[in-house]
DNA sequence: AAGATACTTCAACCCAGATCGAAGCATTTT
DNA sequence: AAAATGCTTCGATCTGGGTTGAAGTATCTT
């Protein structure tokens, strides 16, 4: 006669596992894993990570493309990302201050992967340059280049991404820096450019990215950042 | 050796089990509950109800005041509500369409409160008739009140929110619509003005909205909506 | 001061659900 | 065809953590 569990407790209980966690964590960078890739990401067997993955194949968060004899596994969608966005944001609330001195966590402070775009010190940086200069202005669809920013992201040799039905831009709080950064097709679109010029190095292991000798001689500078030189990559 | 278990996942674990989902579900009002009113919220004795409200209390996801023998819970804050909505958007994702033709969700689906503020139908057509009208404006700082807007908000008798360091009103997507609504401190007193009005009628077991008669004469053609005559309250 | 109310603490119980080893099924390689 | 790889299914086991009844503490009422 009691009140009928709330719904998003279900889908809490599917994150709260630690190795289903762990796995969600391996995919939030935004690519393609397959089981057996999630399964060491883990620290389980296989036939461990087969279960829970069946199981957040079930409760639709996670999305499943098979080749062959191999699985290869995503986040469902956006709403995924938000929803663990938003639970690390309250996990981080009180550690913000004290646990990003720890050298190990310096280098996802400064930038890594968030579902296909870049969050960190240098997502922020990018999201307030680009208001800052006036490329990007609110609008009621959210936020859209004005003539300023398209002619910025021309010259950059920014393909501008195809008119679709998500939403181009919008702000997205950041849990580790708790300011605004860029989401939504556009920062992927970046995210994506930055990569190609060499100017950032996304790694396999980790969400962290890496910024290169390229990276830290335009990219910095075009964000009005200063490179950490602890996390330039060596090549 | 292994990685970590992400921080994320305390936080859901602490959500996933029923009876504090059911405890956070009835604060998600945004007002105040004793231990007692949520343990039969809950549905649990109030020696479980105990436990559980001190592991809630432990992990920050709510606040408690003590006055003489009661103890006062609420949400810690914005976060906590903002992470359950973004749970709730991915457990009702596939349900949007069926779930809410049952009419026991109807009313939720019409109007209720989210931490203070307006949600559900009339959340969505508040928020979209500020925008059309213009009384509202996307900044920097949010969305702001237009010279319409500010007159709009004096002759409906609204005391315009104090300066404060939270900003004064952003959109926020609604779970049940799938579209933006008010959130924000403009949001919570625009709700106080339309119940102090008796145009709303908020009920201490749901966190159902109820429209008024004089709500469906003068709240309803404010927003540019029809009332549901299903939802009137009865006086 | 006695009794009632609101909540907490403790020890004991119980169970959902996570893990593992073993076996099974495709798919690819040799 | 045989062997190897990638993943799944099954049965058995184990354990973290939620619930309960009983007892305890603080506060308010009469």
């Amino acid at each position: 006669m009691h009140s009928p569990e709330p719904r998003f407790s279900r889908v809490a209980a599917v994150i709260a596992d630690a190795t289903r966690a762990r796995m969600l964590a391996a995919l939030l960078g935004g690519e393609y894993r397959s089981a057996g890739e999630l399964a060491t990401a883990a620290g389980v067997t296989p036939q461990a990570a087969s279960t829970q993955l069946a199981q957040l194949l079930d409760n639709g968060l996670i999305a499943m493309r098979q080749q062959g004899r191999h699985k290869y596994f995503s986040l469902a969608d956006g709403d995924i990302a938000r929803a663990l966005e938003a639970l690390s944001m309250v996990a981080e609330r009180d550690n913000v201050s004290t646990r990003w001195h720890k050298p190990a966590y310096k280098p996802l402070k400064y930038a890594r992967r968030c579902y296909g775009h870049m969050a960190g010190e240098l997502g922020v940086a990018q999201f307030e340059m680009l208001m800052r200069q006036q490329y990007l202005e609110p609008t009621e669809q959210g936020l859209q280049f004005t003539s300023a920013g398209r002619a910025w992201a021309v010259q950059l040799g920014l393909q501008l991404p195809a008119k679709s039905t998500a939403r181009l831009a919008y702000p997205c709080m950041d849990w580790s820096e708790r300011k605004d950064h860029l989401a939504g097709n556009l920062a992927k679109a970046l995210l994506e450019l930055y990569v190609a010029k060499n100017w950032l190095r996304a790694s396999k292991e980790s969400r962290a990215l890496k910024l290169t000798h390229q990276g830290e001689q335009f990219l910095a500078p075009l964000l009005n950042t200063k490179g950490h030189k602890i996390h330039v990559a060596n090549h």
